[in-house]
DNA sequence: CTGTTAGCGCATTCAA
DNA sequence: TTGAATGCGCTAACAG
């Protein structure tokens, strides 16, 4: 047990109150040296600088931002499982820090969804909404808009209110075929998100692309998860005509066609190419070596950082024209020449590969 | 027209006082209602509710948890970049959820310190912290335990007032070199994890599984990422003789692992077995199939908040006892039986392959 | 059942 | 430079 008064260590949590008791000054005064605000003496300011500390003084932020009428509060909801959000968060984090804004996570699992993940975050009142790959109606984020500023990232919303930061996505998969053509594809599936965000436009750059080349586009049903890549994938390879590259919608979708080819024995990239969309930071290692479209995640969360903040200060009115940001094709070793030899035996009659890798 | 006061769509947010005024009730009135409490007729229940819907009125949680003088929150610090973490989160959401608590995310990023993370969630005044992962000192996670209830997931810390929540790490690399040492790999090097948590006792396991079956220890330096996993790996193979079988600190670590492997031309399992920890989302799938030992996340979470609010409620004093959950090898295709065939030329002198490099 | 009073911790007027 | 009052939005006591 401690002699000295003070050091509630286990009791209440000091406060401004009680730091400036213990300094002798008052309470506006701490309150001065807490935020770095002019107008207090050298000798004071040092005090209360080490009566906080020994107290273990820490601003509620809550109380800080109640009076202020602000809270300087920029409220991100994200999938807590998309490994390319991840990236996008790190930007985000270090834009907002160098703004001077604060950021409040709140996560899309399994059992908790948008709705309450937006919820919680309009009744932390933050001051804008940046919204990760929302799955939201149109309808919905029109009405979270209309409260406060939203932006969406890595999703295309056409309304009034809406701020928006994507990727060229069209473009995307245009690169995505483009490389695969060059390679000497013909037979080039796309398994698209369903009802993920981005899908229709990735699917419209698809489509565009194989018709400017003369080519049938085939489009599938799949959505952003590994096991929509591989339900995909299944159909796919057992078709009379297989195709002989798959573009699938993103890169754990993608993950999801390696893992069906190659539990079905399939090799690639000699018999089948893959691609897929973001550039996840998994998706560069060798063993896995996943051709794909990137996403620049820095710029996304910064850009998204710097439209929210403008319009929280009055410097955009409305939601301003949509940040679009380039794609870029990475070659790795998913994909591959197509082979001039027609004569495989279909899929559904070799024999499974078991605890082999695809690539190489 | 309406007259000038109704929902201020773009102005300020409505509070209980704009509610009570449009319902022409009471301002505590609305606040029973809003919460649910018993205590109000069903006609103006029914009325608030009305209105402020028809507002648009979000209760504000930092003026109720500062006037309640509880925040129910339960402060998480986390890493972006971890995909196993994010199995941990999901089920912390739910089990928190299932409790009644809120939870608040503070990620660590490149640029965003563990120090940063942890007193954003102090000054947003968590009744409980998650620590996943710390890296903190013994004595830096001891300051914090002595002002609000600390639990650390994933890693041991002897401290009266620090709760553990951990899997049986010693227990998991004893499981490891069991299922090499079944396969008939003698030459079992370690991959530890470098400063991350948990470094010690995984080191530990497997140092003593390795003196009980009578074998060398090899432990290098590592980390919890891939560049750690791929400088340890360059290192071993380069060496007169190399280890046939390589323990990583956990799956990021095997990736890298992998990845220099693949880039050196060296067969997986052929020449060397692979084994990571934590068994995350990806590693399970057949193109990456890495054996790794299985940390049960699910379970990891729910007994985090377990523990966390039996301190917050006074159901436990002090720490309590260490929780300590199971871990299980999870045999798949990055492992395999020795190959009697001491004659493959050094690993240095045999042909690179050119794939394309991984990002960085 | 309802309204009045008071104050959580803090920052922002003022006046001294 | 410092200190005394005021109120942010809400809820817990009461009183009516």
């Amino acid at each position: 047990m401690k002699d000295s008064d003070d050091i509630p260590s286990a009791g209440r949590r000091p406060t401004l109150a009680d730091v400036a008791h213990e300094a002798q000054v008052s309470v506006p005064l701490v309150s001065l040296v807490m935020r770095g605000a002019p107008g207090a003496s050298p000798a004071n300011r040092e005090k209360v600088l080490r009566v906080a500390r020994e107290l273990g003084y820490v601003p509620d932020s809550r109380a800080r931002a109640l009076r202020r009428g602000r809270s300087h509060l920029l409220g991100v909801m994200f999938d807590v499982q998309q490994p390319f959000q991840a990236d996008v968060l790190e930007s985000i984090y270090s834009s907002a820090e160098l703004a001077g804004y604060d950021v409040v996570l709140s996560g899309i699992t399994e059992t908790r969804t948008e709705e309450r993940a937006v919820s919680t975050l309009l009744a932390d009142r933050c001051e804008a909404l940046l919204l990760l790959a929302p799955k939201a109606s149109r309808d919905r984020l029109a009405e979270i808009a209309a409260r406060l500023p939203v932006v969406v990232v890595t999703r295309g919303v056409r309304h009034a209110d809406i701020s928006v930061v994507r990727t060229a996505e069209a473009r995307g998969t245009r690169l995505a075929v483009d490389h695969l053509v060059s390679l000497g594809h013909s037979r080039i599936a796309h398994i698209d998100g369903g009802p993920a965000p981005a899908t229709e436009q990735r699917r419209r750059g698809y489509r565009a692309a194989m018709v400017r080349y003369g080519l049938d586009p085939q489009v599938v049903h799949g959505g952003d998860a590994e096991r929509d890549g591989t339900l995909a994938t299944e159909g796919l390879i057992s078709q009379a005509i297989p195709p002989t590259a798959i573009l699938a919608f993103n890169d754990r979708c993608a993950t999801g066609v390696l893992d069906a080819l190659h539990r079905a024995g399939c090799r690639v990239p000699e018999e089948f190419s893959v691609v897929g969309f973001d550039d996840m930071h998994l998706a560069g290692f060798s063993h896995i070596a996943l051709t794909t479209v990137r996403q620049d995640a820095p710029l996304l969360g910064r850009m998204a950082v710097e439209r929210a903040i403008d319009r929280i200060e009055g410097r955009l009115i409305g939601a301003g024209p949509d940040v679009v940001v380039p794609p870029a094709l990475v070659s790795r070793a998913t994909s591959g020449p197509l082979l001039e030899n027609p004569e495989v035996p279909p899929v559904a009659k070799r024999s499974r590969r078991h605890l082999a890798r695809p690539v190489g």
